[in-house]
RNA sequence: AGGACUAUAGCUCAGUUGGUUAGAGCGCUACCUUGACAUGGUAGAGGUCACCAGUUCGAAUCUGGUUAGUCCUACCA
C-alpha cells in the first residue's frame, strides 16, 4: 500500500468490477426498496447539486442493499423538451446557419436524436465516476418506446375521464420560443416601469358628473389599447354611476367600446377606470367573461402588432362582425416599438395626461428570457383541481411525508389553489399529442388514426390530421415512478417496487415534478382494493449547493464547480477554459477569469470520489442550502488518507500473523474491550442517522470514531501489546483480531458513503478478518450488539485518557520536549485508581511517554510538582529542572479561574430555593455532585498554588 | 401583500423532547519528523448563541416583537 491514499488508482477498476458482476441489480430477495432517480436532462451534464443528491441516493441504496433488501435504484434521463430543442437549434444555427424550419420537423427531430446519442453518455459516465449503484440494465428515457406508450395511455385515459380538455384560453406565451408555457415556467421579476394615463373620449356627447367629455385610464401597456373592448368602473363608484352602459370612442382605432361595471375596477387605484383588453391580460380576460365583452387579439405569435386583429366572441368563437382594423402605421411593428409610437401619437392628440414611474413585476419566460405575452390560443389543459384532491389528502394523512416537514406547507399552499395545467407546447421535441382532427375541426383522441376511427365509429376514409403540439415535458416526467417500471403492462417489476420508498430532490421542483407525480400516480396506480397508490412514502428535499460565499452557481457568474473536477482535479488553464469558453455573454469572461485565477491559482487538486461524497454527506443537514467549502473537501480527503494509513498499520501488524481467524484462545485487553464497545455504539448511531436522513450526523459519527477513537487512541493502545515481547500469544491474538475485526466492521459501516476506499481496503484485509465474500457492497451492514457494550472498559479508558492528557497538558504548557521521558507520581488516589494504574502501566508509559510511575500512599512525601487532577487523584510531574515556578502558577491560576467561575455558578443555582424545590430531583442531585467535585478540585489546586507560591 | 426559512468561534456549520463548562472542521498560536499517516502528532487561544421583552427554578433551545438576509406564492389597470 502507498503511504498516501491515491484515489484515482483504485476507483476506476472497482466500479467496473461491480458493474460487470451485476451487483447493482436488485437481488430478487427480501423486502423491496426502491429509489427513482430524478431524471437529469439527457443532453446535460451533472453539476454539484446532482452529485449531492446522487450521493444521498447512493448512500441510501447501498445501505439498504447491505441490509438485505431487494434494492433498486432506477436510473434514467429526461428528454427536457424546451431545453434540448433550444440547444440543438443553437448548434444547428452555429454549424450550418439553418433554422429548424429550414430542416423541417422530421429532420430536425432526427437531429435531436443524434445529439442525444452523442451527448447522452456524459451523464452516465459521470454517474459511474461518482460510484452510483444504479441498475443500468433497466435504464430508461422519457421518450423511449415504453414511455411513449405510457404517455399515450395516460393522455387518452385522462381525456376519456374528462380530466383533459382543449380550449381557447388566455395562456402564457413565449414570443421567442413560440410556445405556450405553464404558470410555473414564468418568472416574475421586479422592474422599474411606467404608468401612462390616457384620456379616452366619451362617445355620443356623454359627459361625466364633473362635466368632462372623457375619462382617464391608467395603463402600463399602452400598446394593448388597440385591443381594448371596454372600460370598467367599480359598480359602487359614485363618480362614474351615470356612465355605466355608455360608450367610449377608442382613440387611434375609432372603435365604440362600452363602459361596464365590475369589481375588478378598484376605486382607490388610479382614476378608478380600467381599460379592458381581454385578449392580452389575465384580469381583463376574466372581466371580459363576466361582462360579455368580445376579445380582440392584436399581436402575432412573435408579439408584433398584427396587420389585422383577430376578433372573438366572449366564448372564444370567431366573431365576423367586429372590425379587426389596426391603423396602418402600427402594422408589423415590434411590441415595444409600438408602445413608444402609440404613446407619442396619443400625446400628439392631447390624450396623454401624465406618466408616472411605477415599480412593478414583469413576467419572463424561464427558458427564453423574454417578456411573456398573455395570448389567446387553443391549448390542452389538465383539470388539476380534480387530480390534486387525493394528492393533497395523501400528504395530509401522512401517506407521503416530506423531510424536512416545512415543505408540506409549501405543497399544500400551492395544491389548494392550483390552476388548470396547460400541457400543450408548440414545440417539436416531445411527446406528440395523440389527438386527431377531421376537416371540420372535430377532435378524436386515440393512439393513432385507425384507433381513432375505430374508437369513434368514423368512416375509414375520413381524413384525419394529428395535432401538431407536443406535451409539456413535466407531463411525461409525472409518470416517472410507474412508467419506468413497465406500466401500463402489468408486470412483476411494477408489483415489486411500486410504491417506491424515497424521492430525493430539490425544493425547486416540488411543484413542477413532485406534486404532479403524486397527482398522476394516484390517479393511475391503484391497490387491489382500488385505493390509490402513492408514488413514494417520503420526499427528502435537499437544499441548493451554492458557492463559498453563498451565491448560486451559474455559468454567468463563473463560479460553477464540476463535481468531476473535485474528484480528478483540473489545471488552472483548463478550468479557465471551462468557465470562460463558449459563453453567452463573452464580456463577462475577463472578470470571471480573474476571479478564478485568484480563487484557484494552482488549479484544483484531485481529491477522489470518496472525499467528495463524504463532504457532501457531511454538509447535508436538512432544510438548508449548502455553501460549498473547498477546505472541507480537503479535510475529508485527509480523512480518507487517515483511514488508508490506519489500514496500512493494521496490515503491517496482522499480515502473516495469527489474528484468530481459525479460532484459538484470545485475551482481550482493556483497549480491545473498549473499542469493541465503542464500535457497537457507533454502529447503532450511524444506522439511526441513516434512518432519519441525517447524513451529516452519520458522517460525523463515522469521522469521530475512525479518527479519534480508532486511530488516535486504539491504534496507539495496540502498540504496547503488539510490540511487547513478553505479551502472551492470547493477548497478541486478541489485539490483532480486534484490530482487524473493528476495521472490517467500520469499513462496512462507512461503505454507503465512501464505496471505493472501503472496498479497496476490505479486499486487502477481509481474509485477516475471516471474511470470504466477493465484495463489500453485498456484505451485511453492521448491527450493534448490546452485549458487547462494556461500560467498565469505557470508564477505565476515560480514566486512562484523563491521566495521559493531564500529563500532556503539563508537557505542552511547560514546553517540555516530547522526547523527554517524565517521572510521574500519583497522589491521593483511591483503590480503583490504584488497580487501574497497576493494570495500565504499559499503556500509560507508552502514550504519555513516561520513564516511571510512582504510587504515593497517604503520608508519603511528594516532591514539588506540577499537578493535574483526575477525579480525586493528583497526577504529579516533579518540577525540578523542568518547570519554572511562574509558569506553573500561571497554569494553575487558569485552572482556578475556571473552577471558581464554575463553583460560583453552581452555588448560585443551588442556593436558589426555587430551583431546589422545582427542578426534578435528579437534576438537583447532578448539580450538587458537580459542585462537590468542583469544590474539592478547587481546594486541592488552591493548596497546590499556595505551596508553589511559597517556594 | 401573505408565507417559509436563516442569524451560534475569524470562516463553513452541528447543537434531537428547555438542565452540557455551548461543540466540530477549517483557519490561527506554540512545539514536534516518535517504527500507519506532515493529507500527520501534541498542547493552546478564540463565542454576551443578531437584538428587545416574556414564559420558567432554569432559555442557544419555547412565545411575542424588532432588525438583517434568503427564498416561495400572489398581485400591482
Amino acid at each position: 500500500m502507498d503511504t498516501t491514499y491515491q484515489p484515482q488508482e483504485i476507483e476506476k477498476s472497482w466500479y467496473k468490477t461491480w458493474e460487470d458482476n451485476n451487483y447493482f441489480a436488485p437481488s430478487g430477495e427480501g423486502d423491496s426498496y426502491c429509489i427513482m432517480i430524478p431524471p437529469p436532462n439527457v443532453t446535460g451534464s451533472l453539476h454539484m447539486g446532482h452529485a449531492f443528491q446522487h450521493t444521498i441516493m447512493d448512500a441510501l441504496t447501498r445501505y439498504k442493499r447491505m441490509q438485505g433488501k431487494n434494492t433498486l435504484w432506477q436510473v434514467g434521463t429526461d428528454h427536457a423538451g424546451i431545453a434540448t430543442q433550444m440547444v440543438v437549434e443553437r448548434k444547428l444555427a452555429a454549424e450550418s446557419q439553418q433554422s429548424r424550419h429550414d430542416l423541417g420537423r422530421d429532420a430536425f427531430i432526427e437531429k435531436i436524436w443524434e445529439w442525444k446519442e452523442e451527448s447522452g453518455g456524459t451523464i452516465t459516465r459521470q454517474m459511474r465516476r461518482l460510484g452510483n449503484s444504479v441498475d443500468w440494465n433497466h435504464e430508461r428515457f422519457t421518450m423511449d418506446s415504453g414511455f411513449y406508450h405510457a404517455v399515450q395511455e395516460v393522455f387518452i385515459r385522462l381525456y376519456d375521464d374528462g380530466l383533459i380538455y382543449r380550449g381557447k384560453r388566455l395562456v402564457n406565451w413565449d414570443p421567442k420560443l413560440h410556445t405556450a408555457i405553464s404558470d410555473l415556467e414564468v418568472e416574475n421579476k421586479q422592474v422599474k416601469g411606467k404608468m401612462w394615463y390616457l384620456r379616452y373620449p366619451l362617445a355620443d356627447g356623454v359627459k361625466t358628473d364633473a362635466g368632462d367629455d372623457f375619462i382617464v385610464v391608467g395603463t402600463t401597456r399602452p400598446e394593448t389599447m388597440l385591443g381594448d373592448t371596454g372600460v370598467a368602473v367599480n359598480p359602487d363608484d359614485e363618480r362614474y354611476q351615470s356612465l355605466i352602459g355608455k360608450f367610449i370612442e377608442l382613440p387611434l382605432v375609432g372603435r365604440r367600446i362600452p363602459i361596464v361595471a365590475d369589481e375588478h375596477a378598484d376605486m382607490e387605484k388610479g382614476t378608478g377606470c380600467v381599460k379592458i383588453t381581454p385578449a392580452h391580460d389575465f384580469n381583463d380576460y376574466e372581466v371580459g367573461k363576466r361582462c360579455g365583452l368580445p376579445m380582440i387579439n392584436v399581436l402575432t405569435f412573435n408579439a408584433d402588432i398584427r396587420d389585422e386583429a383577430q376578433t372573438f366572441n366572449t366564448d372564444g368563437s370567431v366573431n365576423n362582425e367586429l372590425s379587426g382594423y389596426i391603423p396602418e402605421k402600427y402594422r408589423g411593428m415590434e411590441r415595444f416599438a409600438a408602445r413608444r409610437e402609440i404613446v407619442a401619437d396619443l400625446e400628439a392628440l392631447g390624450l396623454l395626461v401624465k406618466i408616472d414611474e411605477n415599480d412593478m413585476t414583469i413576467p419572463y419566460g424561464d427558458r427564453g428570457g423574454v417578456v411573456i405575452e398573455p395570448m389567446l390560443t387553443d391549448q390542452w389543459f389538465a383539470d388539476a383541481k380534480t387530480l390534486a384532491k387525493p394528492a393533497i389528502e395523501a400528504v395530509e394523512n401522512g401517506d407521503i411525508k416530506f423531510v424536512p416537514k416545512q415543505y408540506e406547507n409549501m405543497y399544500f399552499a400551492w395544491m389548494r389553489d392550483i390552476q388548470d395545467w396547460c400541457i400543450s407546447r408548440q414545440l417539436w421535441w416531445g411527446h406528440r399529442i395523440p389527438a386527431f382532427y377531421d376537416n371540420d375541426g372535430n377532435v378524436y383522441v386515440a393512439n393513432d388514426k385507425d384507433a381513432a376511427r375505430a374508437k369513434y365509429g368514423l368512416s375509414p376514409e375520413l381524413e384525419l390530421r394529428q395535432d401538431d403540439d407536443v406535451l409539456d415535458t413535466w407531463f411525461s416526467s409525472a409518470l416517472w415512478t410507474f412508467g419506468t417500471l413497465g406500466w401500463p403492462e402489468a408486470n412483476e417489476r411494477l408489483n415489486t417496487f411500486h410504491p417506491t420508498d424515497v424521492l430525493v430532490t430539490g425544493f425547486d421542483i416540488i411543484f413542477f415534478w413532485v406534486a404532479r407525480m403524486i397527482m398522476m400516480t394516484m390517479h393511475f396506480m391503484k391497490d387491489e382494493d382500488g385505493k390509490p397508490q402513492v408514488p413514494f412514502h417520503t420526499v427528502y428535499v435537499t437544499g441548493l449547493i451554492r458557492d463559498e460565499s453563498g451565491d448560486k452557481m451559474s455559468k454567468s457568474k463563473g463560479n460553477v464547480l464540476d463535481p468531476l473536477d473535485m474528484i480528478d482535479g483540473i489545471s488552472l488553464p483548463d478550468l479557465l477554459e471551462k468557465r470562460t469558453g463558449n459563453m453567452m455573454q463573452p464580456q463577462l469572461a475577463e472578470k470571471i477569469g480573474k476571479r478564478t485565477e485568484k480563487e484557484f491559482p494552482e488549479g484544483i487538486s484531485a481529491h477522489g470520489t470518496d472525499a467528495l461524497r463524504f463532504t457532501l454527506a457531511a454538509l447535508a443537514s436538512t432544510g438548508r442550502d449548502i455553501n460549498w467549502d473547498m477546505k472541507r473537501l480537503e479535510g475529508y480527503r485527509n480523512f480518507c488518507n487517515k483511514l488508508w494509513n490506519a489500514a496500512r498499520y493494521v496490515k503491517m501488524n496482522t499480515e502473516g500473523e495469527d489474528c484468530g481467524q481459525a479460532g484459538g484462545d484470545v485475551s482481550l485487553s482493556l483497549a480491545d474491550r473498549w473499542i469493541i464497545s465503542r464500535l457497537q455504539k457507533v454502529e447503532a448511531e450511524v444506522s439511526k442517522h441513516f434512518d432519519e436522513y441525517r447524513f451529516d450526523m452519520a458522517s460525523k459519527a463515522l469521522y469521530d470514531f475512525i479518527w479519534n477513537d480508532y486511530c488516535a487512541w486504539y491504534l496507539e493502545l495496540s502498540k504496547p501489546v503488539l510490540w511487547d515481547d513478553n505479551a502472551s500469544a492470547e493477548a497478541k491474538r486478541g489485539t490483532r483480531r480486534t484490530l482487524v475485526r473493528v476495521l472490517e466492521a467500520v469499513l462496512r459501516l462507512t461503505h454507503p458513503i465512501m464505496p471505493y476506499i472501503t472496498e479497496e481496503i476490505w479486499q486487502q484485509i477481509k481474509h485477516l478478518a475471516g471474511k470470504t465474500g466477493d465484495t463489500i457492497m453485498l456484505q451485511p451492514y453492521p448491527v450493534a450488539d448490546d452485549s458487547k457494550i462494556d461500560s467498565d472498559a469505557e470508564a477505565e479508558i476515560k480514566w486512562l485518557q484523563g491521566v495521559i492528557t493531564g500529563v500532556r497538558n503539563i508537557r505542552g504548557e511547560m514546553g517540555i520536549s516530547p522526547a523527554k521521558e517524565l517521572d510521574v507520581l500519583f497522589q491521593n488516589g483511591g483503590e480503583l485508581d490504584k488497580t487501574r494504574l497497576e493494570s495500565n502501566r504499559a499503556f500509560l508509559s507508552k502514550l504519555a511517554s513516561l520513564s516511571s510511575i510512582t504510587w504515593l500512599n497517604a503520608g508519603d512525601e511528594a516532591p514539588m510538582s506540577a499537578t493535574q487532577l483526575v477525579g480525586d487523584m493528583e497526577v504529579l510531574v516533579p518540577m525540578a529542572g523542568l518547570i519554572d515556578k511562574t509558569a506553573e502558577l500561571a497554569r494553575l491560576q487558569k485552572e482556578l479561574d475556571k473552577l471558581q467561575k464554575e463553583t460560583g455558578r453552581l452555588k448560585g443555582k443551588l442556593t436558589n430555593e426555587k430551583f431546589v424545590s422545582n427542578a426534578p430531583a435528579d437534576v438537583v442531585a447532578k448539580e450538587q455532585e458537580k459542585l462537590a467535585e468542583a469544590e474539592k478540585a478547587l481546594l486541592k489546586l488552591q493548596e497546590q498554588y499556595g505551596k508553589i507560591e511559597a517556594l
